[in-house]
DNA sequence: GACTATTTCATGCAGATGCATTTAATCCCC
DNA sequence: GGGGATTAAATGCATCTGCATGAAATAGTC
């Protein structure tokens, strides 16, 4: 038999997952109150708008975004229907493709940000100081083998969430 | 427009974000690989288990849970079906029920608990030291808003996910 | 350069989820 | 105690997800 968990880990693991849904709905809640798109086509939207080209393979976005291929392919034929991006062809790679982030996906996605930030700043800044929010950091990253980059990531305008 | 979060705060954020989904993932694969069904059965016959006569009404459930009404109406159909758990009839509210867990629910919970236990402790115990889930804990029950009583949870053997 | 392995992306299918609605019983209040 | 509001639970429907597989192109190997 393996080793159990201290009271103290168990605990934790009970705060990670409740306290992660709780926020995680409560920010999706605010988004789709205001009329939005989920947030999985906000991060897809910002990833291609940092594209310094504007466009991305599927494949780059996958790994960025750490979800399933097929969760890939489907997300950018909803962000297609949408106008939010188009699909270009990639002359190197006959297999794959570029998808790039049309006028419309960049505005919404700075509209996006507007409502994204705010609910941030209302679900998880307000409640914590700056130095908590960086001890709070530290201690997930222990868990999180390794999103050490991430910090980069929240520098600029836009967050990506998952 | 309102208040932007802070660097740190945006930073805590995709931590909290990325981290429970790693680890979440991580332990959901576990206890997929040996064999047992998802962690919101684990849930839901602990909660059955610890239910001084074995049932519950279905409502009851839902408010531990934490989940949406119909979830819980389906996730009982399906330990139901598997014979897990049986539903009695509730003579004092007609509109209602009882849900009751079975001798086999009983053992797969006892069962599924050393599969999660050792998984908790595989990506969460140890990992961090008891003090530091305790600040863990501490930090994020600024975010959640009322899980206070979950400490008493983690105490005794199985421990709820959501 | 043929042949296999690998990579890229799409998709059929089964199961799960969210949302709104329905049905039935109880509560409340005059 | 009659009648509308409320609560308990189920379900139809559209969408979403996971999984496995398929199809097309490229890479690697001899």
């Amino acid at each position: 038999m393996k080793r159990k968990p201290s009271t103290e880990a168990t605990a934790a693991w009970i705060r990670l997952m409740r306290v992660q849904s709780r926020v995680l709905d409560a920010v999706e809640q605010e988004l789709k109150k205001a009329g939005y798109p989920p947030l999985a086509w906000y991060d897809a939207l910002l990833e291609l708008s940092r594209a310094p080209t504007g466009e991305m393979r599927p494949v780059e976005l996958e790994k960025q975004m750490l979800i399933p291929q097929y969760s890939t392919s489907r997300l950018i034929d909803r962000l297609v229907d949408e106008g939010l991006a188009a699909r270009r062809e990639c002359k190197i790679d006959k297999r794959g493709q570029f998808v790039e982030i049309t006028e419309a996906g960049r505005e919404l996605q700075k509209k996006m940000w507007n409502a994204y930030s705010a609910a941030i700043e209302k679900h998880v800044g307000s409640k914590l100081s700056d130095a908590d929010a960086v001890r709070l950091c530290g201690l997930l990253d222990r868990l999180g083998c390794s999103c050490g980059e991430a910090q980069a990531l929240a520098a600029r305008d836009g967050a990506p969430a998952r």
